[in-house]
DNA sequence: ATATATAACTTGTATTTACAAGTAAAATGC
DNA sequence: GCATTTTACTTGTAAATACAAGTTATATAT
């Protein structure tokens, strides 16, 4: 009966530990507090603080080693759900920017859509909008979101600009991204990707189709994504 | 005391449901048992039944929702922890080989290598492999592969044609692979990949720098591995 | 001194119990 | 017939407990 919020215990721990990973309280390679002191220091019990571990782990913050502890294994910088870690230094805290293309519209969904959609999406119609974001301020990705238009009032009036999509969800609309799945491939940069991710002619991007699965189980997010892995790389932990 | 060979209970639950997915016995969008019934068939309690369920869905085999059940969430055909999928027609049981372009042999580490390497690697060497997987018997995959040099006897004398790398690591070895990190870029293709992969030249393919973890701490398996993905995709779930 | 055994840690697995919270169908009231 | 309430069922969170198994440092014996 401790817990004030209604947020789960074990779900403020994994946030506590987390942010102290990230923040750099515990670097790489570091030894967590063992369990039975995470227990002691934030009064819960081993279950529980074992399910906070369990959530690290299966996101890569952490590894478990039986008999030896949990060791910090800290991952890269994260856009969305996309990881980039860069071919030439590390990325560490650049300035990531958004600019939108297209401010977000309604719209009716395109006829050949990449994912296929219930009828109620059908009816719904989505919300339509183009960004692109720089870091250092070199455009990386060009991303192409539909947004299921369920429920989301005044959402076409929002500032977008430099902004997380995920974040204006989150913090308006009380929408949380579940997981999804994302089809991957390299193909050749048509002129107008060439002209927005300042590349050369024909030179190749990586082409991402993502539908990401929100706590609204009729709301999905659908991405067309372009990107520059000139300098930068897509990283992922699997 | 019930538990014969060591097996986890709760990892042969695992296997079971996970078989039985695979295999049809639950279809996409089909409610498995609830967990009091799992519990009740299979003679395990709640929380060791949720660690079974847990994994499954840490994977991408089920999602549950709260006071509804656990829904079949069945993912595609994959390849080593690559997941490919089709653009033309569905994956489902297409023969897939492999063929062997160097076979495994005692190697030194490239000078420049894509992942750092601890001192121990460095001194144990690699075995070094070159092989090409096929579709349908097109070329979709050209892997080449680098495996730490730790306790692997008589591995360059083994048979890998038309078998998986995995396979034969766990099987002869007792390796499991834990997990990993990659890195992917789109690349134009090189003389010789558009001449492996009976590409046109100088067209995108996906590159994949892999760095897979086993159970033994000091064992690193790491790939470069060039996809076209002009017919099929590179498939992840999140 | 060196090798072996012990002890004191660590995480892994598993049971039992309890209540909260979300979902859906059945019962009820009108 | 239709809306509302209740009930039964689902998964989610959490505690207290116990022992297994892997790791590491310490103590012991040779």
């Amino acid at each position: 009966m401790a817990g004030s919020g209604s947020i789960p215990q074990y779900r403020k721990l994994y946030e506590v530990l987390r942010k102290h990973i990230l923040e750099g309280v515990y670097r790489e390679g570091d030894l967590l507090p063992s369990e039975n002191e995470l227990c002691h220091l934030y009064g819960m019990t081993r279950p529980t603080v074992r399910q906070s571990l369990s959530a690290l782990a299966n996101e890569g913050y952490i590894r478990k080693h039986q008999g030896k502890g949990s060791i910090v294994h800290s991952i890269p910088l994260e856009i969305g759900i996309l990881s980039i870690s860069g071919t030439t230094s590390a990325v560490g805290n650049r300035n990531l920017k958004t600019r939108i293309i297209v401010r977000p519209v309604i719209a009716v969904w395109p006829e050949e859509f990449m994912f296929p959609l219930s009828e109620l999406e059908r009816e719904s119609g989505c919300i339509y909008m183009e960004r692109l974001r720089l870091l250092d301020d070199g455009p990386v990705f060009y991303d192409i979101s539909y947004i299921t238009n369920i429920n989301l009032p005044r959402i076409t009036s929002r500032q977008f600009e430099n902004k997380s999509l995920f974040g204006i969800l989150r913090d308006n609309y009380h929408i949380e991204v579940k997981g999804g799945e994302q089809r991957i491939k390299a193909i050749p940069a048509s002129q107008k990707i060439c002209r927005l991710l300042d590349l050369r002619n024909n030179l190749p991007v990586l082409h991402l189709e993502r539908k990401i699965e929100t706590n609204n189980p009729d709301l999905f997010l659908y991405s067309s994504i372009f990107c520059n892995t000139d300098k930068y790389s897509i990283f992922g932990r699997f």
